[in-house]
RNA sequence: CGGGGCGUAGCGCAGUUUGGCUAGCGCGCCUGCCUUGGGAGCAGGAGGUCGGAGGUUCAAAUCCUCUCGCCCCGACCA
């Protein structure tokens, strides 16, 4: 391609709209711009990236064994309505009226359009197993579109669905699909964590997420760096806290403690260290109150509460309820003499003559100890992993940090075929539900996070597998017939190797501008035909990532080239 | 949805507090000259309903009311 043909649209300056590094690249190297919050143009460069990484997701989706479709990206309300998930997605959904009056969606994800076509055409496990994927644009209504094309109300994604007989053969499909998504990853030169996480709310109970750490991430990330353990927030455990607590056990006392609600003025109040408050929160769970209690510098995993009480969801009691049950406004709750259950994080488990509320107003009290003073129901790990946590698997330090998730694989199980009846006849003629699985990936994602870590302060370094063009050719003065003539020369040889795209930068412009373009937009091979040229016929050629630079005679352009391609192309 | 900020030329911004504007600056764009190894120089030029509507005033980018859009923090988020 010429430069002078195609649209390329480079800023020098950083646009106002955009915060992060990949998001301003994209903008100022011309592949991206907004039309509105959360949806973006991708212009003729962002479009060749889409379609690399869109190539490479096919290639090793169908090489999993995975069979692409095309589903619509309108939904009808009702099979949302069947799985329950209308309630789940509820404001994120972005709907329509159309001239009729009926209401249509646009498609947030897809299990139900799939589970609803595998329902319908698949009856027996001769059919099975099958794992069916597509690559389309998904639509959610983010509360609030952030980062460019990290988070935007409009996305492309690929989604694919697995059907097993049973749970063996949902592990071989879930395997054969976290393959495919190392080597899709691996092939987009992206470093990637492969993380435990929570199903959340797609259902289902094993799942892993592919992260890119990244301090723009919007996901935490929990790992150990001795022994490789990592997940994600919501699933993180810690080792349970010593038990060696010898203290001996003192006086109970009640103090008091006028317009003290929060763990912070408490602290600041009686002068005393949040990890030796404990605070105790009335959550609702099958329409009964029941007492959680956390460490004051804690926090509630509502994930693991959820789970731990076997429900769909919990949430916290209302003002009424707390008041009605302690006794107390809110703020002044504690567990002794309390009268419904009582559920102890194991951290609270372990301290000894802790401060509480004393479920009356204006008061706390201290030296409070389990057993002697109230009795725990349940202890359990129900909270966030925090910092200074161990890790659960060898017990070294934690480390936490941010990541952008890129890829989701999840065991769904039954959750989708048992709602929408998607069964089939085993081979004793007995009914049962498929076994379902299903697997995302962020097709943008991938291009904004590989360059989240993929830049310099000159712009974008694409990998081979992802740029654009491999090899820009820079004339430096097109107006010199030698070096124009060399130029094309060279195009059109480079041209004609297979697989290797090339860009002809024929603008007449200064070679400093030209030079800035080609680093902006990233291409990893420059071939300059300029000084070195007319001096003694070599063509220089320069690196990026490397800036290393090699000078060739004009025969062997095209085999320096390949064997250049060759080299970037490996890890 | 709560809090904060911003809408002035394609992009980045000044001017708004204290009304006087025929609205300015840098980049980009067009023409010519000159220049050709890291975003050159000179000269000339085009480009604006100052987000929109209404109001106050002799006079509004500037003050008031409403409205639309965008960004940031938070809440939210397979």
């Amino acid at each position: 391609m010429k430069w002078s043909q195609t649209l390329i649209p480079t800023l020098k300056e950083n646009p106002s709209e955009a915060e992060i590094e990949s998001h301003k690249l994209m903008i100022r190297a011309g592949l991206i711009r907004r039309i509105t919050a959360g949806a973006y143009a991708y212009l003729p460069l962002g479009t060749l990236v889409l379609n690399k990484v869109i190539d490479i997701v096919r290639e090793e989706m169908n090489r999993g064994g995975a069979i692409e479709v095309f589903l619509p990206a309108l939904q009808p309300l009702n099979l949302l309505e069947e799985s329950g998930r209308l309630n789940v997605f509820g404001d994120d959904l972005i709907t329509f009226e159309d001239r009729h009056g009926k209401t249509t969606a646009l498609g947030p994800t897809h299990e139900e359009i799939i589970t609803d076509i595998v329902r319908n055409e698949i009856n027996s496990y001769r059919q099975l197993p099958i794992t069916l994927y597509q690559i389309q644009t998904k639509f959610r209504d983010e509360t609030r579109p952030r980062f460019g094309v990290l988070r935007s109300k409009e996305f492309i994604m690929k989604d694919a669905y697995s059907f097993d007989v049973d749970y063996e053969g949902l592990n071989r499909r879930y395997k054969a699909m976290y393959d495919a998504y190392c080597r899709i990853f691996d092939r987009c030169g992206l470093d990637y964590i492969v993380c435990e996480a929570d199903s959340g709310a797609m259902g289902g109970d094993v799942s892993h997420e592919f992260m890119v750490p990244s301090h723009v991430g919007e996901d935490l990330l929990i790992r150990c760096m001795e022994c490789g353990y990592s997940a994600n927030r919501e699933r993180a455990e810690a080792a349970p806290i010593s038990s060696k607590n010898n203290a001996t056990l003192q006086e109970i006392k009640e103090i008091s403690t006028p317009h003290t609600h929060t763990i912070q003025e408490v602290s600041n109040f009686l002068k005393v260290k949040p990890d030796t408050l404990v605070k105790t929160m009335i959550y609702i769970s099958d329409g009964q109150p029941v007492a959680v209690l956390l460490r004051g510098d804690h926090e509630v995993n509502e994930t693991k509460l959820t789970k731990l009480l076997g429900q769909e969801a919990v949430a916290l009691a209302d003002h009424n309820t707390i008041e009605h049950v302690t006794g107390a406004r809110v703020g002044f709750a504690g567990p002794v003499g309390l009268q419904i259950k009582i559920i102890a994080d194991q951290a609270v488990s372990v301290l000894r003559n802790f401060v509480t509320g004393a479920n009356k107003p204006d008061a706390h009290l201290l030296n409070v100890n389990p057993e002697r003073d109230f009795k725990i129901d349940r202890i359990a790990d129900i909270r966030y992993v925090t910092k200074g946590d161990r890790c659960p698997k060898c017990n070294h330090e934690i480390d936490i940090s941010q990541g952008i998730e890129i890829g989701h694989v999840f065991k769904l199980g039954t959750k989708y075929s048992d709602a929408l009846k998607a069964k089939f006849l085993d081979s004793n003629g007995r009914e049962k539900s498929m076994i379902m699985g299903c697997y995302g990936i962020g097709v943008n994602r991938i291009i904004a996070a590989l360059i989240e870590r993929s830049h310099d302060e000159n712009g974008i370094i694409w990998p081979l597998s992802l740029a654009p063009y491999k090899v820009i050719i820079i004339p430096v003065n097109v107006n010199d017939a030698a070096g124009m003539k060399m130029a094309n020369q060279i195009y059109d040889e480079i041209v004609n190797v297979a697989g290797v795209e090339v860009l002809l930068d024929d603008r007449d412009q200064r070679p400093g501008v030209k030079f800035k373009d080609a680093d902006l937009i990233g291409i990893p091979i420059k071939i300059v035909i300029g000084k070195k040229f007319t001096e003694t016929k070599e063509l220089e050629i320069k690196l990026r990532k490397s800036g290393e630079t090699f000078l060739t005679p004009p025969g062997e352009v095209h085999m320096k080239i390949r064997e250049l391609c060759e080299r970037l192309s490996k890890p």
